[in-house]
DNA sequence: CAAGTTATTATACATATGTATAATATAACC
DNA sequence: GGTTATATTATACATATGTATAATAACTTG
C-alpha cells in the first residue's frame, strides 16, 4: 500500500518549485502563497500536508540527514583504526556536508529555524555516541561528553560555512584531525 | 543629548508587554499585533522602531550578552590560573545562564530564529579566543579550533537546557572541568 | 471497468504583516 | 514659554496566514 499517486505529484512539484526559489531568494522570503502559485497547487493542498514553510523545510532536513547517515554507514568497512574516544571515520561527514552545500547552508542560515539545528545536532550526537560505545576503554558515557564532542564539530562545520565552503574536504579533514589530536580526543 | 523621552517610554512599556506575554505563551505565538495591543501602542510605531518580532528580540538578546560579558569581565580578578588552553574562568558563564534561564531559553528553543544562537555563538568565540591569547605557550591561534572550543561549550549549555536547567551551577561546573581535563584542555 | 475512497480545488473569512500619508501630540531647545 | 523638531497616531491598502465547507477530480480496489 504505496502513497496516493495524487499526493507523490503533488510532493514532487513542491519540491522541484521549492529548489527553484531557493535559487532566486533566500528561504526567509519563500511563502506559503509564493510556493503553491509557482508549483501550481493550492494553499488549502499545502496546508493539508504541512503546518508552514518551516515544518516543510524540516521534512527536507530530514531526508538529507537520513541520507547522511545512510552515507556514513556505508563507510564503515573503510573505517580508520578506532584507537580513541573519538570515532576517525566522523570525518566522512565532511564529504556529505560539501556535496550538498545547498542544504546545509539553510541549517546555518540567520533567519532560519533553529529547530534545523537541532535536527542536526542531535543526529552528530547520535554518530558520537555510537563512536564512543565501540570504544572498549570507556567505562561509561558522560551525556555532557557526547554534546560537548557532538556540537563542538559541528562548530568547526559551521566555521566552514561561515568561510563559503572555500576549504575543501581534505582540508577540513585535515584540521578536525588536528584539533583532535591537540586534545588528544583519540 | 540622550534618547528622546517619547522613544524611552515607548520601549519600555514593549519590554513590560514583552516580559509579560512570555509568561502566557512561547515566543512564536507572540505577534507583532498582539504585542502592540498589550502595550498599547500603535503598529506603525513599533515598525518605526524594530523590522519585526525577530529583530526585537534580537535586540533583547544584545543586551542579554553585553551583560553577560560585564559579568564576565568582573570575574578576572578571582580568575583562576590559567595553565592551559582554555582559560578556567569561562566557567562563570554558567552562572550567567542560570541567573537568567527565562532569557537562555529563547535562544535554544525549537521555534526561535537560528539568528539568536549565532549570537551566543559569536560572543563566546570572542570570550574562547580572548582566554587563548593570554597563553603564552600557544604560537597561533587557530580559528578552528576557537570555533570548536566556543560551540563545544555550547553544547554544554544546551544539554543543560534540554534537561529544564535541573543541575546546579556547581555542577555545570564540575561536569566542564571534568571534560575539559580528560581532553587536557588546560 | 465500475464503485468507493480520498486528494485536490474553489471560494470565503478573520486575522496578521509591512508599508504609506497626513494629522496630531509631545519632547527638545533657545 | 513659545517655537521647532520629531515621535506617535489614525486610517488605509495589498498581500500573507491559517482554517472551514462543499464540490470536483483523480486514484485505488475488487
Amino acid at each position: 500500500m504505496n502513497q496516493d499517486l495524487r499526493v507523490v505529484k503533488t510532493k514532487r512539484t513542491l519540491q522541484t518549485a521549492f529548489i527553484q526559489l531557493l535559487q532566486e531568494k533566500t528561504l526567509d522570503k519563500i511563502t506559503v502563497s509564493e510556493l503553491c502559485r509557482s508549483s501550481g497547487i493550492t494553499r488549502r493542498t499545502f496546508y493539508l500536508h504541512y503546518q508552514n514553510v518551516t515544518k516543510y523545510v524540516e521534512e527536507i532536513i530530514e531526508s538529507l540527514l537520513n541520507e547522511l547517515e545512510q552515507s556514513m554507514r556505508r563507510t564503515t568497512d573503510y573505517r580508520l583504526t578506532t584507537n580513541g574516544r573519538l570515532d576517525p571515520r566522523m570525518i566522512y561527514l565532511f564529504e556529505h556536508v560539501y556535496n550538498n552545500k545547498e542544504f546545509y547552508h539553510i541549517i546555518f542560515s540567520r533567519n532560519s529555524s533553529f529547530a534545523y539545528y537541532e535536527m542536526f545536532y542531535k543526529r552528530i550526537k547520535v554518530l558520537v555516541r555510537n563512536s564512543m560505545e565501540t570504544m572498549d576503554f570507556i567505562d561509561e558515557i558522560n551525556d555532557f561528553e557526547v554534546s560537548y564532542q557532538a556540537n563542538a564539530i559541528l562548530g568547526i562545520i559551521m566555521e566552514w560555512y561561515y568561510g563559503g565552503f572555500e576549504k575543501s574536504i581534505d582540508e577540513m579533514n585535515h584540521i578536525l584531525m588536528s584539533v583532535l589530536k591537540r586534545y588528544r580526543v583519540f
